[in-house]
DNA sequence: TATGAATGAGCTTTCATTCAT
DNA sequence: AATGAATGAAAGCTCATTCAT
């Protein structure tokens, strides 16, 4: 079998997974090291040690299909390690509370991750990846129109919020960038605060 | 003339500021359609209409020299445009509000623009170009400062909140990427709205 | 395979091996016939009969490197032909007299390669290529040294003299550029006249 | 006249002639300097402080009519000075002397000069410019025709001597380039004594 | 005499991908 | 499953030269 793509992993033999996910782990260090825009198959492959690109190629399709493996990877493991977290929310307050401070934690232990996925998300073009981090925004947002619904939340535009809360947490990596010392917990309390201040229905 | 780099602009012909200018628009039009990474002097040359790109190299010494042009022509326009509406700021509050807003509106008016500038912030790599970002973040820093110490704006940790404003009214390119119809005032005043509710002092 | 620089030859595949070797070989004939000024890949490339200087730059990571090789090729050639000369002589005049005609007549069987060799020590900028020169100047003086101390030559600044040799058998490609038909072993043997007259210690 | 090519030197107005020594001794240094395959209009426009490239084509018809007014300014210097020189010379040993003590002492008060001449003659290619160094070898080869006809020199082949003289001589500003500090009188004394002994007549 | 503007050709290097085992 | 070999296209940049005042 020439090509790979398309299989489901069970289809893929043992040690062709294990290359896979060699080579995707390279792809989202490199990424995350030199950045969207310097990633090559020349530069992944010399990370990895791989001894040509050919190998590459016949793992993957093609570059966007690496790419993708990679982008995937990450949304998988913040998946996973969010979905554990949301378990304990039960108000819309304790859940965007939970869900920023969550993403900023796992910014924190996960920066090649993160920082890699947002290159890729923005390296594509703006807005050309919206099956990507549309989702994220969507989750957000329902946390928000919980709230409204309940009467904890004021009345605000909840895609404006949404965006906004989701932007602030994704900027984390780019202040790691120049602050690698940041207190990342910190930074997540700072940004509960902020947006239970905007967004909590006013006292009367 | 080898070099235009580093001349004051009087010192250019008239034909020669007129083709950089041209050369510029194209630059920033080229990048905000086909985005940085898809950005070479080719494509420049076939949408400016110029018989080669070597006619870029003229005027220009490299291409990241011809980038940070493009950069500067974006900041320069927005800066004119913002230091008219600051003057009307008395308090942090109302200059808050001005900034959010004018910067919403400027969006609004100017969106290739804006993409442009910040898909050259984001494509030469995270944090390469902090002389570019860094004065905007610390311009709306300085607001919340002066609020602080005039007691309009509660404690908060200034640098925290203002990377989270300033990524907020960066945000407004994207959204306006998959939503063309939207209401940049609108948008700018659900900020306005969620920021003043996120940094007033509490009333008692 | 990526990089083949600094590969031992015996890691580097059989075709891979004489691809290299192809593309040496047509580089020094290029840089003998062309000059080194005006050898460039799509020369080479034309001459070689391949397809695309993409195939130089595969096997070369640079062009430096090819001409590196380039002239380490020649190096070992005529470092090969020398040594076996070499150990035929005792004193150091016979030693003196193995060099220089030795020289020559390598120059007279390796016109070419020889050329190609003072094209690239020069063309690459007067004495920036130390390490490639010097040993043989090193060589020359050696044996200076060897028959002061014998008592065999007079006294005199071996430095000098051995550069002055040096530069005399380097002359002969020159030579033959405009005369053809110049017999390179009477040339030889007038020098090794003239520099014994020149070096032998004066008869009381 | 759009083109000053072919002209004697005294239709040139005064300002065209001193352009011209300008932009001859700004090449002529850039040669020295950067090497001859380094050497570009820009390059030499730059170092002379012109404002375009298009000067040096205005003043000279082509980039090698440039070159060639390069070397004959400094044949030209080299020529009287060793004029003046020559004229003390009445057997052939002492012009031999003199022309190589000569030589080097010019060598060592114009380093540029006699850098840039030979950069321009290797340059080119091999045997490229016959017309430029051959007259120069014609000159030692003269002084040891005398010599042999007058008896003071022994039989040997005029031709590889003079050339061995000649190139032992244009040795110097290599080693200059490697050991700045070089005494060139010394190293001139060294070569006399070198062929004085390597030509005269044998002692019966 | 001088200049700015423009140009086509050339350069080396990097790119993802395909061919053929 | 893996690999070496090869490839056309494109990139940014520099070159000497010409055009038009």
């Amino acid at each position: 079998m020439l090509v790979n793509e398309g299989l489901a992993d069970g289809a893929r033999s043992v040690t062709g997974t294990a290359r896979r996910a060699q080579i995707v782990t390279a792809t989202i260090e490199v990424i995350a090291e030199a950045g969207y825009g310097q990633t090559s198959f020349a530069r992944i492959a010399e990370y990895a040690g791989l001894s040509s690109t050919r190998l590459i190629s016949y793992h993957f399709k093609s570059k966007s299909e690496l790419i993708a493996a990679a982008a995937q990877e990450v949304v998988d493991t913040i998946s996973t390690f969010m979905a554990a977290r949301m378990e304990g929310g039960t108000d819309a307050a304790s859940m965007l509370r939970i869900y920023i401070e969550g993403t900023c934690e796992f910014t924190a232990t996960h920066r090649q991750q993160m920082k890699a996925l947002i290159e890729i998300v923005l390296g594509d073009g703006i807005g050309d990846l919206p099956d990507t981090d549309q989702p994220a925004i969507g989750h957000v947002e329902q946390i928000l129109l919980m709230g409204q619904a309940s009467g904890e939340f004021r009345d605000f535009d909840s895609r404006v919020v949404a965006t906004t809360i989701q932007r602030a947490v994704e900027g984390l990596p780019f202040l790691l960038e120049s602050q690698p010392d940041l207190d990342c917990a910190a930074y997540g309390r700072e940004l509960v605060t902020l947006f239970e201040l905007g967004t909590r229905r006013s006292l009367p």
